[in-house]
DNA sequence: GTCTATACTGTGATAGAC
DNA sequence: GTCTATCACAGTATAGAC
């Protein structure tokens, strides 16, 4: 692996780790046994380095949202979920520092924004999908704040797993994804909900 | 007001305008037009003034979290959390930055956790009051996600609004507090649904 | 491409006069 | 209590040799 992209990971993983507020330039190429000048020779600043990861993860997550405009039902609501709280964790330091990274880049701010705004738009539409099939009973100003919250789940839960258990691993993100679903069932029929349970059962330990 | 006071409420307020990370030692006493050396007179460190300020949070929330072990009905739970999201509004950089300042400072991170812990437990009593009541329909896993969201979402709506919206004013506290209780209302009977539409129509705008 | 050396800046904090 | 002056240090970034 070349030194741009081995100082690439190393970012990743130390801005992950230790919140990217936290970790200097130097630490990177400590991590890595490089010189300081060496870095600095494939990226003039620290934030060329957090603009590049934000780059491999809008495009992971703008392909992740491009939902197929198919009824999904628990089980592959339950899978898709998964696959955006895994995108989320593998750019988590985006997540646990968003106010004040953004409050320092204004451009990534309005990328950040976009994405917020698509992952709205693509439950929307699963919820909607759902109510025309009949199978999600709830009126239209329901399933508004029903996507605004889990939005919002999706968005802090691991930040709130963070401060409130002080941990972030697998079992963490399953239980994100529980905690999402949960926040639809009550507005579905009965047999899906008993789907969830067994879900629940099927992943937890 | 004495001096070492005016330095708690503009730090308290340059905190929450502008993020604790992003605000020096410098920036409040150039504000208050007093030196450096005043400031550094009265606190020895800037962890001392983020502690002071705290411990006003701590007990703000303490105070608020002694729920009665009285039913509540929507419109005193509307209330109650309204309280609440202001307590957390006027402290907000405690939780915009959260994982971040809690990172910095263990101490706090222990004081704050427990903080959370009281407010799961506050949630919990009101929806197992509602419960026992017969007024509100879940088994104990449903009330457990319920109360878990719940904390989630009072504990980052502020920061949620903060980055998808860009702002913070009084509309955003009642929106918040509209999206918490909108959690509750699938799992009630039908007149205490029909409460919130009224609550949501005299509140918002 | 990589290194060493170094400059520059901002920030937390202290010393000592008034 | 308040000020001025100053330190120490860390973090970003550059210059120039190899």
């Amino acid at each position: 692996m070349k030194t741009r992209e081995r100082i690439l990971h190393k970012s990743l993983e130390l801005f992950n780790e230790l919140g990217e507020p936290n970790v200097t330039t130097l630490l990177i190429s400590d991590e890595l046994e490089i010189s300081p000048g060496n870095l600095y020779y494939h990226f003039k600043s620290k934030i060329d380095i957090l603009t590049e990861l934000f780059d491999w993860y809008e495009n992971e997550m703008s392909a992740l949202l491009e939902v197929p405009d198919e009824p999904m039902d628990i089980e592959d609501q339950w899978f898709f979920l998964h696959l955006v709280f895994e995108s989320i964790a593998r750019y988590q330091f985006l997540y646990k520092d968003v106010v004040n990274v953004l409050a320092r880049h204004d451009k990534l701010r309005l990328r950040f924004q976009r994405i917020i705004t698509k992952k709205q738009k693509a439950t929307l539409q699963v919820l909607n999908n759902l109510h025309q099939q009949g199978r999600l009973q709830a009126n239209p100003s329901e399933i508004t704040a029903l996507s605004e919250n889990i939005v919002l789940t999706a968005t802090f839960w691991i930040s709130y797993a963070n401060v409130a258990k002080s941990q972030v691993d697998e079992m963490t993100l399953v239980q994100g994804v529980y905690q999402v679903i949960s926040q639809v069932v009550p507005f579905l029929e009965g047999e899906q909900r008993e789907m969830l349970e067994q879900l629940k059962n099927a992943y937890f330990r």
